[in-house]
DNA sequence: CACATTTCTTAATCTAGATTAAGAATCCCC
DNA sequence: GGGGATTCTTAATCTAGATTAAGAAATGTG
């Protein structure tokens, strides 16, 4: 049997950044948590379902999005490599989700239900702990992509993502990256000629 | 002595829907929580400075705000009654904040330093249940409105704004909303005078 | 109460970025 | 490796909302 501290080395190093577990509370952790493979273009969540988890995405890309009145797809999360992914509104006050997870290559998660979360909490209360500091983290990242949106001009967010963000424009279509920022996809283009 | 179930209703009450405290823990929470009175145009914050507290508002507004590179004001949030205000970058990462936290009237805050957190939290690991619950709540807001901004037109946002929170356009300038909401005040004022 | 400061309004002009439309590359799948 | 689907580009036109400027209300303060 698979060593439980070879099995998942990214999410190791990613909660020992956050809390201080013991081998036993590792494998508690662990234990909770659903691996799953997905396919490119497979859904993790569709409009009209109560999300149930949060995602960790240890390698591959998904993104959120939902679908404006005007039948766009807006997109307003990319999932990368180490990150989580859910609908929090969703998951949290279990209400029906209004958006989409959708994998943009094929991708390997671990998938812990609210549930599990739950019960992982009442058993290791650092979990509360880990759990947290990550959405401290999470929602200083979106105050920062806030801010970024109010206060650049559209070309200067292109160039801030992309600078923060080099490998993405090879792994996603522009015409996404355009959307996740609040811009149409002639607009990126024509940034794109300009700066060349 | 005043008694402790008295002396700040309205947080017990908000605690109380996130976990269940006995009275021994929510006597050892309020223990770590300094009162303060802010006079109008008092700052608990300003730019330079590590934020090293979370403030809970019990009565009164504030704002915070960044000066952006054109040297004016960028409202970023308000705070208002029975929530909690602080710059998560700052307080979190121990960096230097940006940023300024002003009352807009007499405010009477509960200070909860970020030392005292952590020490509480090792006491009472409810505590931590707590924040999470409380960040998770805040990320849902912050998601919400950043999908609003992102959809919604300056006219719509106005409004949508408005409807939300009937009360604050007695009592906070208009030109603050705007700047909250990232529009001119002089659109702010057009669009007022449609609806009329 | 008067005067200074703060806040709000109106209107003309200007601009970043949307929209529309069409064609050109690219990418995949059979 | 050929053909349909997907993605990207270019260019013309259009529009929401910024900017500028000036005056009018409202508010606060000695």
């Amino acid at each position: 049997m698979e060593n439980r501290n070879t099995m998942h080395p990214d999410l190791l190093d990613y909660i020992q950044r956050y809390v201080d577990l013991s081998e036993e509370e590792i494998a508690l952790f662990v234990s909770y948590l659903k691996p799953r493979n997905l396919k490119k273009k497979e859904f993790l969540l569709e409009a009209g379902q109560v999300c149930r988890s949060r995602y960790f995405i240890i390698k591959g890309v998904v993104r959120q999005f939902y679908i404006d009145k005007k039948g766009n797809e807006q997109i307003i999360h990319f999932g990368v490599d180490n990150w989580w992914i859910t609908d929090y509104e969703s998951v949290i006050n279990k209400t029906v989700s209004n958006c989409y997870i959708e994998a943009l290559e094929d991708t390997q998660i671990l998938e812990l239900s609210e549930e599990d979360l739950n019960r992982l909490c009442v058993e290791l209360p650092k979990a509360d702990q880990l759990f947290r500091k990550i959405m401290e983290k999470t929602y200083i990242a979106i105050q920062a992509r806030l801010e970024f949106m109010m206060s650049l001009s559209g070309e200067e967010l292109f160039q801030t993502f992309i600078s923060h963000n080099p490998d993405f424009v090879q792994r996603v279509p522009q015409y996404m990256i355009a959307s996740y920022l609040g811009m149409s996809p002639e607009f990126v283009s024509k940034i794109r000629s300009r700066k060349k």
